[in-house]
RNA sequence: GGAGAGGUAGCCAAGCGGUUUACGGCAACAGUCUUGAAAACUGUCAGGGUUAAUAGCCCUCGCGAGUUCGAAUCUCGCCCUCUCCGCCA
């Protein structure tokens, strides 16, 4: 949610910066509810000021007296009634209003409407190049017999996978060599609870803009499932005033992540690339306002080291108004090569969210003069589905065996796949 | 799932219809004293809202409704924690 203060002192600005995402939205009508609102809360606070002084004078008041003055009491108090009824109304207006607003980009964010107008960042290696025509991940997968999309179709249904054997040694040597690394960096590790409150979700804001369709919800519990640890870790310092010692807080949270994947029945069907569960490590910080920039920047750089490391050929590119998500104030993607479908896929993502979510979540951090809402970040450290095709793709041999990225070669006790 | 106890500020804790602006203690911070420290003493010590304001005023005693002129205190609903039983990795 943006800052209604700053709505009220530049509505300019913030229509301009809906515009900039595809958002038509009149700020009139916000504005004309937060002014109600003000007006209804003076009126409230000037009857209660009354109502208390009255009521203190009950006790002290003569038998005569006092039935007048209980009576007057009454009065005020169904004034109070009616003007908090104002209240709660334009309260509601206002906050719904407000659910339609975007986070205010970054100055530095390009203006564009879709995926085209992405800007590209840097790119890191070349394309693969292979001296025979390559395979795709889920042929290289089923050969080797590490991935079964089959059989699991059989047991849950399509876009499940079974993971086995030599893959799953992949996923956990990926875990341990990016945790190996973010340890580095003061990341904490965390394994957090993969089933959440609608209420800790909607306070993330993921069950607005449509996002419901999205979640697994539970039949007989309000639980839904979360579709990144992102989703469970912002909640954890709800209501909390962070110390300004101890930011950047940052966790690198592991867990499965579950998505719907609503409204995108033919897209990317083959193979492993879009699921309905995978496991990933998602890195997490909070910060101060001012800080945020420099923190989103180290979020990047350790994703790109991680692919380095791995020595898979990506590009980073920094996403355009309009293809920027709803909580973001900048996003930057690294998209890896994919020899099979000869172009690069979206592998990670980083946003910094400023203030988008931690003012919903009332996460803020002490300052002398007044406590301020802290700044919350995210980025991908590995998903692990897409890093395994990445992986198996351009280390793919003309036998069909996958050589091993060095950095996991001790981790996984072998430099060949099959 | 069954039975019971309890949620008050960073922590402990009193209050159980009206001088409570939420007693008191611990911790923390600042100061006095001291060569320095400890001790002692003095002061500061929850958030949020409103506002030019660190002035006033309003709200918050787990959350939400209600009763009352007046609620931390009474009523109802919900959430959470602890103990015991059952089940269980």
């Amino acid at each position: 949610m943006i800052d209604i203060k700053y709505l009220l002192e530049q509505p300019d600005k913030v229509t301009e910066n809906n515009t900039r995402r595809g958002k038509d939205i009149d700020v009139s009508f916000a504005v004309k509810h937060a002014k109600d609102r003000a007006e209804s809360l003076e009126q409230v606070q000037e009857l209660r000021t009354k109502a208390n002084e009255l009521s203190k004078t009950v006790s002290t008041a003569s038998a005569e007296d006092r039935p007048a003055i209980i009576e007057q009491g009454k009065q005020i108090k169904n004034q109070i009634k009616d003007w908090e009824e104002k209240l709660a109304q334009a309260e509601s207006l206002l906050s719904a209003e407000l659910f339609k607003y975007p986070n205010i980009l970054r100055g530095d964010v390009p203006t564009g409407t879709n995926g085209l107008q992405n800007e590209q960042v840097r790119v890191f290696g070349e394309p693969t190049k292979f001296s025979f025509t390559p395979k795709d991940h889920l042929e290289l997968g089923e050969k080797l017999g590490i991935i079964d999309v089959e059989r699991a179709s059989k047991v849950s249904g399509a876009r499940f996978v079974y993971l086995k054997g030599d893959a799953v040694l992949l996923e956990f040597a990926l875990i341990q060599y990016a945790l190996s690394e973010l340890l580095k960096e003061k990341f904490i590790p965390v394994i957090p609870p993969h089933l959440i409150s609608i209420d800790s979700m909607s306070s993330m804001g993921y069950l607005q803009h449509g996002g419901e369709e999205e979640i697994y919800h539970l039949k007989n519990d309000p639980m839904v499932l979360i579709g990144t640890s992102e989703q469970a870790l912002g909640p954890m310092h709800l209501n909390e005033v962070l110390d300004e010692e101890q930011l950047p807080l940052r966790y690198a949270g592991f867990s499965p992540c579950y998505r719907r994947e609503a409204g995108s029945y033919g897209k990317d069907t083959r193979g492993i690339l879009r699921v309905h569960q995978f496991d990933k490590i998602e890195m997490f910080s909070f910060t101060t306002p001012e800080r945020s920039d420099e923190e989103h920047e180290l979020l990047l750089s350790i994703e790109e080291r991680l692919m380095q490391g791995l020595g898979l050929p990506y590009r980073v590119m920094k996403l355009c108004s309009g293809d920027t998500g709803t909580p973001s104030a900048r996003t930057y993607d690294i998209e890896t090569w994919m020899p099979s479908q000869n172009m690069y896929r979206e592998t990670h993502s980083t946003s910094n969210t400023t203030d988008f979510q931690t003012r919903r979540l009332n996460i803020r951090v002490r300052r002398k003069g007044k406590n301020e809402c802290a700044h919350a970040l995210n980025g991908t450290a590995f998903a692990i589905g897409r890093t395994l095709i990445a992986i198996l793709e351009n280390y793919q041999q003309e036998d069909g065996s996958i050589v091993v990225p060095k950095v996991l070669q001790q981790l996984i006790g072998k430099e060949k796949i099959g």
